[in-house]
DNA sequence: CCTACCGATCGGTAGG
DNA sequence: CCTACCGATCGGTAGG
């Protein structure tokens, strides 16, 4: 039974911000229960251990990306490949751009999960990135994408995109319409033939 | 006076090897004097501190990089922007495929140096991204490349190419020349033109 | 959610 | 490079 009171959502908050700040391993039980002004084996009340805390912050993130990647297909369905990378990244950058703390987690912490969880996330991360991999493969087929190889492509365009979890902050120069605007520009441009 | 000789060269690589399979934190003193099979103890006739090994891995590879790029510029420094910044492309894949243990230890971990070398090592990223920030901004002012935020695309390539530390493994099926005429291309139309 | 506590492991030192 | 050892901290448990 998963505990999913308010509690329980804040832990994974502020753990979130200490795992993006430090690292996982470099945080301690303590360091989270002092943020939220309790005591270290307080926070036992709540979760079963500290690996349980980063599986339910890097299972929900996946799930975040997962949702709004489908979404982007099901809205493009009848559009062409353009449309639908479009969709992906746009999706992605809003997703990062919701809660760059937990985004970075998952993109950067979860090979600290142990078995099996890290080989089922591992498994997520490919189906996520084949999303984007097979939508440029159908861009290359038709034409609408330049002839490239679209696995490279894709891991090109997923670790720009993933890289803003490290670097945005909410409130600077950047807001994530702005970002999304420029990221897909960029990533449609990239895979773009070239006509000069 | 720092140590130079083959087993202070022998720490480093072991231990490469060991913070980039599971972060400077996950790893012990102990684990990496297990991969050298002496005890952990022993490490410290050749160290000071683990943090001194972490400071010598990130330090080389930052060295590694400003020269690539340093050397990139000069080659091309009768060349226009396009070409430029193909050459700093193609640099950076070289330095990181060359390593990508050491290479991605310097992209990943090293948050967890104390400052004041946190903050030295966070200048010397700064000033390398430049290199690639000015260069599209030039591109940018002779028309070269469209006209775009210099500093979204240059983080935008530049993540992507420090995700390659992340994926390389030396005999995939990627070699190291693939991969930077394809992230070459990928980054020089990712700011063409469109003349569709 | 607290106090009190556990064994294990951590980075590092002393003295050869 | 070794043995022997240090205090501090780790994740986690017992019992309220």
């Amino acid at each position: 039974m998963i505990e999913t009171g308010a509690r329980r959502r804040e832990i994974d908050e502020v753990a979130s911000e200490l795992f993006h700040a430090n690292g996982y391993a470099a945080t301690s039980v303590r360091d989270i229960a002092r943020a939220l002004d309790i005591q270290g084996a307080s926070l036992y009340a709540h979760v079963a251990s500290k690996e349980d805390v980063l599986w339910s912050i890097v299972d929900w993130a996946a799930a975040e990306f997962e949702q709004a990647a489908d979404r982007a297909i099901a809205d493009t369905s009848t559009a062409d490949a353009v449309e639908r990378l479009a969709a992906l990244v746009e999706a992605h950058v809003e997703v990062v751009t919701a809660d760059p703390e937990r985004s970075s987690v998952f993109v950067t912490e979860w090979r600290h999960l142990s078995e099996p969880r890290r080989a089922a996330v591992g498994d997520r991360r490919d189906a996520y990135e084949a999303r984007f991999r097979t939508t440029i493969e159908d861009g290359v087929a038709v034409g609408a994408f330049r002839a490239t190889d679209p696995a490279i492509a894709a891991t090109f365009i997923l670790t720009a995109l993933n890289g803003i979890a490290t670097w945005f902050r909410a409130g600077g120069r950047l807001t994530p319409d702005r970002i999304a605007d420029h990221y897909v520009e960029l990533a449609l441009r990239s895979l773009s033939e070239d006509h000069r």
